[in-house]
DNA sequence: ACTTGACCGGGAGTGCACTCCAGCATGCAG
DNA sequence: CTGCATGCTGGAGTGCACTCCCGGTCAAGT
């Protein structure tokens, strides 16, 4: 069973180590095991969960509900509904967001032919 | 020449009226008309700038480079291969980022599925 | 005239998510 | 054994983008 040394566990998983020990004091890193020594041992499963943890910030997820989710996985497998509509609510709130980047997407490329037909636009003149 | 109070334009373009003054004051806003007593008074054609903050704000453009945007605008016509620059690297960015939540989605969905299916993880029992 | 609601500038405060720092304790290569 | 990288805790600080509050002004309906 391998485990991986804080350095180690921020480089695969892109967090920080100060976001590392930041994400455990707040308990979205629950029992994060400890060497003799008092370092942080982080194992394959704690990989995973991070890898989780990378995803569901990098989709925008606030850390509050975050933690909501990590209180659930405490509370056992009674759970898992709510996780599961957790997951499926912010699943939902993703898909939003990205057709709504993909709209903006469009406004943007149409500026940028504006810009190449040499059409642009000054703030105090003709708008478009 | 339709024109707007202040509360039209929050209502138009999905900006506080606090964010549209503090917009104001940090220059994202140059030339807000005044009616005779100091009231803000928008322009239609402030309202397409507004429009086009919206959408580079929404898209996630740090509010710096929109300034930066702002004060090659006000540099003329000079710095229109510039501002188009701005714009394409930012709709490269936008691109990049709905690729990455599309991937994200694809977690989170397993993610869903393998709840669904019974076999959800706790988190120090079996990754998946 | 009176009341109600919108608006003003200036400045202070908020929320989020980190990020940095001081001072001290290992770990390990040469 | 020395030295340098890595790690620890606790707490303070940062950056961004607003957001709120205040005392005062202005506009419009009745």
């Amino acid at each position: 069973m391998p485990s991986h040394t804080p350095k180690q566990a921020a480089a695969l998983s892109g967090f920080s180590l100060d976001t590392l020990r930041y994400y455990e004091r707040i308990g979205l890193l629950p029992r994060i095991g400890r060497s003799a020594t008092g370092r942080r041992v982080f194992s394959e499963v704690d990989l995973k969960w991070l890898e989780l943890l990378r995803c569901l910030r990098d989709t925008g997820m606030p850390v509050a509900e975050m933690l909501q989710f990590v209180r659930l996985m405490n509370d056992g497998a009674a759970t898992v509904t709510e996780r599961a509509e957790i997951l499926t609510a912010h699943h939902q709130r993703v898909e939003d967001q990205i057709s709504r980047l993909q709209g903006h997407l469009k406004q943007i490329r149409s500026k940028i032919d504006i810009y190449r037909d040499g059409k642009p636009w000054s703030y105090n003149q003709s708008a478009s």
